[in-house]
Order: C-alpha cells, then sequence, then structure tokens
RNA sequence: GGGAGCUUAGCUCAGCUGGUUCAGAGCACCUGCCUUACAAGCAGGGGGUCGAUGGUUCGAAUCCAUCAGUUCCCACCA
C-alpha cells in the first residue's frame, strides 16, 4: 500500500470518530468496573467554541481516554446551560432588531422566542467539541433547563425554603440597568474610573452659612435625606445638631452624626442618600431615615429628580454640575478616581438598589464545604486557589438568587390574594397550601406565580448530581455509581460562582464530596499575552485551526504550554509543531512498512541491543509521565511522549535497527518494533486520538473489536538502569564521533575506522556495534598508545581517536586540552576543598560525601587522560 | 485598602523537603547537509553572574528578611 509522505487529518478524523461514535465507545453504563467520571463545564446553549473551550475539553478528552485505556468506566456527560441573563439579552436584541420590544410581549410569547432561538442555534458548540475529538457521552447529554434538571432545581428551591435557608427580602442588590435585573455580587466586576469629585454647596435652614459635601455622584442629591459629620471632626462640629437644605429640592435634612464618617475624606461632611449606596442606607437604618428612591429601572431619574424626570443618570450628573454652578451652589470640582462597579454581562455601572429578591442563606452550606477542600479531600490544581477559595468562603454573603428575567426557572413561589405566598413545587401543590393557608375562598386562578426566575447558577450549581438525577431520585443506579465524580477541568475566574457552590450543593444533597479533584485551566492569550477578546480579533476560530494544522495537532498545540493555572500565551506555532509531530509519527509508520521482513534472518546484535535498551527507555518514560499524570501536569507529560518518540524512538532506535539498504529485517527485531510502535501509540492515543487509532489500524491486521481507543495503556515495568547508563556512555561516544566528523568535513558516507585507548579497562564493549552503526565506523579496534594521524577526543577517562587525512592543527588541539584541564583541575580543587572541610564530612549525610569522593575519583583519572594526551601530542 | 502568586537562556516554562549527575527542556536562533521514513527533516553548535541587596549555612536558583518589577483575587470609603 502507498502511504503518502505526509499526514493528512482530514478524512481520518472524521473517519475514527464516526466509527468510535458507531461502537458506542463513549457510551458509559455502570457496571462492576471502577468509574471515571467528569462532567463537562457546560457551555452557553447558544455558544461557539473558543480557545478557552479547546483547551479545557482537551484537557477532559485526555483524561478521559487515559481512564478509559486503564480499563476504567469512563464517563463524560456534556450539556449545555441555559445561560439566563446572556440568552435573554440575545433574543431581546434580536427581537429588538425586529422591531418587537420585550415589554410588549407576554411571558410565554417571549418563553416560545427564546426556545425557537435556543433550538436554531442550541447544540453547535457539541457539534464544534466533536471535531476536537471529544469522547463524550453523547447519550447523557443534558441542558440546564430540560425537563429532569428543571425539576431538579424547583425541587432543591423548595427544599431549601422549608430548611429556611432560602428567605425573601427588601435589600440593598446590585441593579442592571440595562438587563433591568438584580445580579449577585460575584457578577459586579469593580474598575477603576476617571471621575470627578463635586464639592457642592447645602445652604443652612436656620442661619447663613454652608455645609460643603464631597461626592462623586451629584445626580444622587435628590434621594439625600440627611448630612453626615463625624462627632469627633473640630472642622465640623460646630454644625452639629443644625438642618441644611437639599439643593433644588428645598428638602429640609438633617445634620446626623457618625463616626463612619471618614475625617480626612473631603470635607468631612457626607451626604445621606439610602436608596442609593450601601453604606447611606446602613446609616438609614441605623438612624430610621426615609428612603428616597429616585431612580427608574433604566436608570433615568423619575418624579423625584423634579425637572430632571426621564433623563439618564449620567446625563443629569454633567447637567446638574453646571446648574449648580449657575446656582452658586458649586464650590469646586476635582478630578478623582474611584471604583465603580460595572455589571459584568451588560458592562454598565450597577446601581444599588433596594428592591424585593429572593436570597440563600449561606454561612451552613459553607462550612463543609471549607473543610473538603482545606483537608484535601477535593483537591485543587494548583493548590494555590486553596487560599482564594477559603478567604471568600469563609466571608461568604448570602447569595441573591433571583433574577427579574424571564428566561429561566421561574421562582415557584405563588402569591395570595390577600398577601403571603406559598411555595410549592408545583401550582397544583401550591393551591394545596394555600387552602390550608388562608381563611377566605380562593380558586388557582387567584395564585400568582412570582415573576422572576433563579440565577443560572442555581441550576448549574446541581450539575454533577442533577445529570445523573441524584435530586430527582437520590438513591437511583448511575448517581450511585457515577458520584461522587472525579475531576472537574475548569476555569479559575468561576471558582466562587460555580466550583464553591457546587461543593456546598453536593454536600448539602449527597453529604458527600462532589469531585475529588478540580484541575485549573489558566486563561488563553495571543502570543502578545493580551486576553482574547472579539474587540480585539486576535482570537482564532478554532475549526479553522483543526482544518489548518489537524484536531491532534491543535489539541497538542494547546496543551504544550499550559500548566495548571498558568495562562497560556497561544500562538499558532504551536499547532505547527503539533501537526510536525504528526507528520514525524507518520513517517516512522512509512518506514516500518516499506520493511522487507524475513525471519529466515538471524538477528544482528545491535538490533538486540537496541531492543534492550528501549524496552528500558520506554518504561523509564513511562514512569515520568505517569508521574507527571499524578500530578496533573499534563503538558510535562506530553513533553515526555514527544520525545520518547521523536528522540529515543525516531532517532535513537530506529535508526540502530534499520537494516542496510536492500536488506531484509528479522523477525524478532520487526515484532519487537511493531510492538514499541504500538505502546508509544497507546501512551499517546490520549492526547492524539486520531493519527494514533489510524497507526494502530496500519501497522498491524486488527480484529473487529481491535481499536487503539479501547486498548489497554502499558504498565511501566522496573526499567533496567544499567543498560541505560551505559547507553548514555554510547550516545557521548557517537556524539563524539559525529562532532568530529563536523569539525573534520568528513561526510558521513564515508566510512572511518575508530580506536579505543581504555587504560582502566572499564569500559563495555556491548554497543560497539551501534557505534559502528550510527557512526559509520567500519572498525573500532583497541589500541595502548596514542595512534598516529588522529584525532581524538574524551569521554570519561576513556580517548577515543579518529584517524583523519589532513593535518591536525597539534597547537590549537594543545590549547584545547589545555582549556579542559584546566576546568577539571579547577573542578577537582572545588571537591578537595570540600572533601578536606571536616564540617563538610561530618555534617552532609554519607550518600552525598560519597559521591563528592566519586567525583575526585573520576576527576582525577580524566587528568592523567588529559595530561597523557597533551603529552603525547607534544612528542 | 487586604490577600495570594510570579521574576531561571530570545520566548514559554521545569528545577520537590538546600549538596556542579541543578544550571535544564521545548520552541526560536546559528552552521553544515535534499544521507534511499521524514527539509513539516537530519547532524552539530552558541545562548543564563537563576530580579536586586543582605542574612542563615561547610555549601543557596533552592531557606529567611528587605526592596524593585509584574500578575491575579477580594473589598461599601463618599
Amino acid at each position: 500500500m502507498e502511504i503518502s509522505s505526509k499526514y493528512n487529518p482530514a478524512t481520518i478524523e472524521e473517519k475514527w470518530y464516526q466509527h468510535w461514535l458507531n461502537k458506542n465507545y463513549f457510551h458509559s453504563e455502570p457496571d462492576e468496573r471502577e468509574p471515571y467520571t467528569i462532567v463537562i463545564p457546560p457551555p452557553n446553549v447558544t455558544g461557539v467554541l473558543h480557545m478557552g473551550h479547546m483547551l479545557n475539553n482537551t484537557i477532559q478528552d485526555i483524561l478521559i481516554r487515559r481512564a478509559r485505556m486503564q480499563g476504567k468506566n469512563a464517563c463524560w456527560v456534556p450539556g449545555t446551560d441555559h445561560a439566563s441573563i446572556a440568552t435573554e439579552a440575545k433574543v431581546v436584541a434580536k427581537l429588538a432588531s425586529e422591531g418587537i420590544q420585550k415589554n410588549d410581549l407576554t411571558r410565554e410569547d417571549f418563553l416560545k422566542h427564546a426556545w425557537d432561538w435556543t433550538h436554531k442555534h442550541g447544540g453547535i458548540i457539541l457539534e464544534q467539541l466533536k471535531k476536537l475529538g471529544a469522547s463524550c457521552d453523547w447519550q447523557r447529554t443534558c441542558f440546564t433547563m430540560d425537563e429532569a434538571r428543571s425539576k431538579s432545581v424547583i425541587k432543591v428551591f423548595c427544599d431549601l425554603y422549608e430548611k429556611e435557608k432560602i428567605y425573601r427580602g427588601i435589600r440593598m442588590v446590585n441593579w442592571d440597568p440595562k438587563a433591568l435585573t438584580a445580579v449577585s455580587d460575584e457578577e459586579v466586576i469593580h474598575k477603576e474610573v476617571n471621575g470627578k469629585l463635586y464639592y457642592i454647596k447645602y445652604k443652612l435652614a436656620e442661619e447663613n452659612g454652608f455645609a460643603v459635601i464631597a461626592t462623586t455622584r451629584p445626580e444622587t442629591i435628590f434621594g439625600d435625606v440627611a448630612v453626615c459629620i463625624n462627632p469627633n471632626d473640630p472642622k465640623t462640629a460646630t454644625f452639629k445638631g443644625k438642618k441644611v437644605i437639599v439643593p433644588f429640592t428645598n428638602r429640609i435634612v438633617p445634620i446626623i452624626e457618625d463616626d463612619y464618617v471618614d475625617v480626612e475624606f473631603g470635607t468631612g461632611f457626607l451626604k445621606v442618600t439610602p436608596a442609593h449606596d450601601i453604606n447611606d442606607y446602613m446609616l438609614g437604618e441605623k438612624y430610621k431615615l426615609e428612603v428616597l428612591d429616585i431612580f427608574n429601572d433604566n436608570g433615568t431619574l423619575n418624579a423625584h429628580g423634579l425637572q430632571y424626570e426621564g433623563m439618564d443618570r449620567f446625563v443629569v450628573r454633567e447637567q446638574i454640575e453646571k446648574d449648580l454652578a449657575t446656582a452658586g451652589l458649586l464650590e469646586k470640582v476635582e478630578p478623582y478616581t474611584n471604583k465603580v462597579g460595572f455589571s459584568e454581562r451588560t458592562d454598565v455601572p450597577i446601581e444599588p438598589k433596594l428592591s424585593m429578591q429572593w436570597f440563600l442563606k449561606m454561612k451552613d452550606l459553607a462550612q463543609p464545604a471549607i473543610d473538603a477542600v482545606m483537608n484535601d479531600i477535593i483537591k485543587f490544581h494548583p493548590n494555590k486557589f486553596k487560599n482564594t477559595y477559603r478567604h471568600w468562603m469563609e466571608n461568604i454573603k448570602d447569595w441573591n438568587i433571583s433574577r427579574q428575567l424571564w428566561w429561566g426557572h421561574q421562582i415557584p413561589a405563588y402569591y395570595l390574594p390577600k398577601g403571603g405566598f406559598v411555595v410549592a413545587e408545583t401550582k397544583e401543590e401550591a393551591f394545596e397550601k394555600a387552602i390550608k393557608t388562608v381563611d377566605y375562598p380562593i380558586t388557582m386562578d387567584d395564585l400568582h406565580q412570582d415573576e422572576d426566575c433563579l440565577d443560572t447558577w442555581f441550576s448549574s450549581w446541581l450539575w454533577p448530581i442533577s445529570v445523573f438525577d441524584g435530586i430527582n431520585n437520590p438513591d437511583n443506579k448511575d448517581i450511585n455509581y457515577y458520584y461522587p465524580t472525579n475531576d472537574l477541568i475548569t476555569a479559575p475566574e468561576i471558582i466562587f460562582f460555580w466550583v464553591a457552590r457546587m461543593i456546598m450543593a453536593g454536600y448539602e444533597y449527597r453529604n458527600e464530596h462532589c469531585f475529588q479533584n478540580v484541575y485549573f485551566t489558566g486563561i488563553v492569550r495571543d502570543k502578545f499575552g493580551r486576553k482574547m477578546s472579539k474587540s480585539l480579533g486576535n482570537s482564532p476560530d478554532p475549526i479553522a485551526l483543526i482544518k489548518q494544522y489537524g484536531a491532534d495537532g491543535v489539541r497538542m498545540g494547546m496543551l504544550l504550554t499550559s500548566p495548571a493555572g498558568n495562562d497560556l500565551p497561544f500562538d499558532e506555532a504551536l499547532c505547527e509543531q503539533g501537526r510536525n509531530f504528526s507528520n514525524k509519527i507518520w513517517n516512522a509508520l512509512r518506514l516500518v512498512k516499506i520493511w522487507n521482513v524475513d525471519r529466515s534472518v538471524t538477528q544482528q546484535e545491535t538490533s538486540k541491543k537496541a531492543i534492550e535498551w528501549f524496552e528500558a527507555r520506554f518504561d523509564q518514560a513511562l514512569i515520568t509521565m505517569n508521574d507527571h499524570f499524578e500530578k496533573y501536569r499534563l503538558s510535562d507529560a506530553l513533553m515526555t511522549v514527544y520525545k520518547l518518540v521523536w528522540d529515543d524512538f525516531c532517532s535513537w532506535y530506529l535508526e540502530m535497527i534499520k537494516a542496510p539498504m536492500g536488506q531484509a529485517i528479522d523477525g524478532t527485531t520487526y515484532d519487537a518494533t511493531i510492538r514499541f510502535f504500538e505502546n508509544l501509540m497507546k501512551i499517546l492515543h490520549p492526547f492524539m486520538p486520531f493519527i494514533t487509532e489510524e497507526i494502530w489500524h496500519l501497522i498491524a491486521e486488527r480484529d473487529q473489536n481491535d481499536d487503539i481507543i479501547i486498548a489497554s495503556i502499558p504498565e511501566p515495568k522496573n526499567s533496567d538502569e544499567t543498560v541505560l547508563s551505559k547507553f548514555d556512555f554510547t550516545k557521548e561516544v557517537i556524539n563524539g564521533i559525529r562532532k568530529v566528523r563536523a569539525d573534520k568535513n568528513i561526510p558521513f558516507r564515508d566510512s572511518i575506522e575508530l580506536f579505543v585507548l581504555d587504560k582502566s579497562n572499564s569500559i563495555d564493549d556491548a554497543f560497539d556495534g551501534v557505534i559502528a552503526k550510527l557512526c559509520n565506523v567500519s572498525n573500532i579496534q583497541y589500541v595502548e598508545k596514542t595512534p598516529e594521524n588522529t584525532f581524538g577526543f574524551i569521554i570519561g577517562a576513556t580517548e577515543y581517536f579518529v584517524p583523519i587525512t589532513e593535518n591536525v592543527d597539534i597547537e590549537a588541539e594543545i590549547e584545547k586540552l589545555k582549556e579542559e584541564l584546566k576546568y577539571t583541575q579547577g573542578f577537582l580543587i572545588s571537591v578537595d576543598k570540600k572533601l578536606s572541610n571536616e564540617r563538610f564530612v561530618n555534617s552532609a549525610p554519607a550518600d552525598v560525601v560519597d559521591k563528592e569522593r566519586k567525583k575526585k575519583a573520576d576527576a582525577e583519572a580524566r587528568i592523567t587522560v588529559i595530561e597523557q594526551q597533551i603529552k603525547s601530542l607534544k612528542n
């Protein structure tokens, strides 16, 4: 069969993915094997694949495939997230582009549009994951708003309400005036903005004079209900007990005293606006002040804003500056930088706003979740995130779980006609409860369900349980088998949104950890270190990359520079390296395929040695790789295999056993080579699934069900240290000869002789055949003294000589040797110094001292050899 | 304002509880090669006073302190 000289991924990838699907290899059912479970971080249902997904899912696939090959029952559950606020925003925008306002629609109509949108765009991202090679159990695909998941969410809400962990109340919340909903504290991003600090004069009510307050938000003066001073501030002491007039409103408000006011800041006067600032709100509570809400939900001023009614808060800010100045009430304006909260979703400044919301009490939920992570029942990789986690968990605040949105799980609270409400999983149950609560006649239609829906994370926090239906059906076969899951692969930015809350839900609903390891990936950046973003246009399309470099190439590119928790500076050159590697493997296959195998040929001694060595080397690398996996150092694990394949297998092993031109290879060597090749493909398969499967099938005849995806990954044996160190020495000799060839311009095709001067008789000639073959040496001779007309080098304490035709520059050689001698002598002195230091000999561990003694002996031997060579050159 | 991390070759990073087998890897770079698997390749090679200073120690990239630079997280100072 003719094999092309370049590896062509496209058709091969398509073919094998389909094959794996046909064979149902990705599907898992509980059985007697050990389970290995990962639940996917569900991407937004209408999203498309970006580089972050690419990295994240590559890692998950590697872990899943490896577990599968280790004989575990591997189950990777895929799914998507309804992404309440993001999806609703998209639908609203789409409707707006068609001239439809959300407010003009009923809830039902809007949801119909949203579902249409979801069906149209949903699931694209899962199809894209298939291109990457993701071996998800597609039969288990879940959606956070499908029937079972929705039911789970509602059930949990009711349960937590019954447990009195969920409550409803008016609180100061983070209001997003664009999305028109409250958001949680975690959805607020604080950014530094360059603003102004306005010094505004408030006239005293009963006498002449002013109190000058400093504020960054002059538009909120309409909500002022007091001015506050610090009782210990001499600057403002004369104002105690007085009253001031709020500009424009003519409202008279008191000057109150509280040591909350920082005497160092501004003028010492603080305007108190309980409706629009969390601190002011607390002052308001303390002093029983009125709350004047001056904003509409969309951030414009309401009737309290008088002539500014209907204007946007930022427009008012500019206008009022002018108007205050005109009225002579603006003392000065200073540039000022402060931190302002922005909505994560819409990127508009958050408006602190009092409103009625639902909250979940977190303190009790947090405790077992803190313990689990601090005691390493759940391990974080890298573990530096433990600190971050603990800090947040120990200061956890109640979670605002209600959103003023329609796309999501509607809160199962039903309001009664004359006030009050009941919470129940269905309207029917709610009605049952209602008739028991009220003493007046009601019908089902009198119940009015809460309009709000739940925070998206209120469904995702149940994900590891709900995908196995463990909420609705807590004792089912799946949940009992797959839970707790093994590894979670996610980004650090959602450690609080998601990871922490899943851990809490896990303890609340299963009384157990929800996963054992959390692998935090880094952020994928471009090669200049910038975050990838649509606006910068620096985010490559993963699917296009796959087309260009092959899925295996891209997977490898993603993994090459990404230790856990580190940002990944992505460069297409990495994919290129991945593609080159694919090609290298491909060509190794081509070599093996063109061999003629003749089972009557006797095995060469060099081949025998090569096999012995590679066996040891393979096990050594495998041990290293497994160690990396245990520590979740996947890039290092990949690099270990990469070097094993490229350097050890291709550059050394294959070169050693390669039959000379036109000759056949013996059966023993051939079989061993195929076995090695197979083992290499097995350990590489989790990283590069497609090419390894293809080669698996090209390299040998296979039975119907003999696919690499389900092959057993090799277990390391103890690798033979002796053969490894002998071979390392051999490599040095070969290197030495190659260097001489390069320096002296002796082409490889011209065979050479090699003389060995080994005074100590310490070297092993077992690998001489290898040296001869790889360096095109016709004859290796052991000699007693330096041969004539040769050029030499020293490895250890053995001298090697290659005959050369050109004259040796003896002076230059002597110079080089002298340099070498000087270095070695210096080294010997430092070792001697150590060994003659009694404190070293006494306090250092015995093996360290022994090592030093060995170094001393080696250095001395080497010095002798160098000196002799200098002497002989001089003669 | 509080906390955490990072600073080792041009780039990205390894170097665990101190001991020239720790000064490394991959890529990039330079030189020579189209050697019959592979130029998406082969062979060879040059790069770092391990951020700075001080300390502990027989010995420090490795421990401690201070400083500088940098990144991230948390936070209601108008």
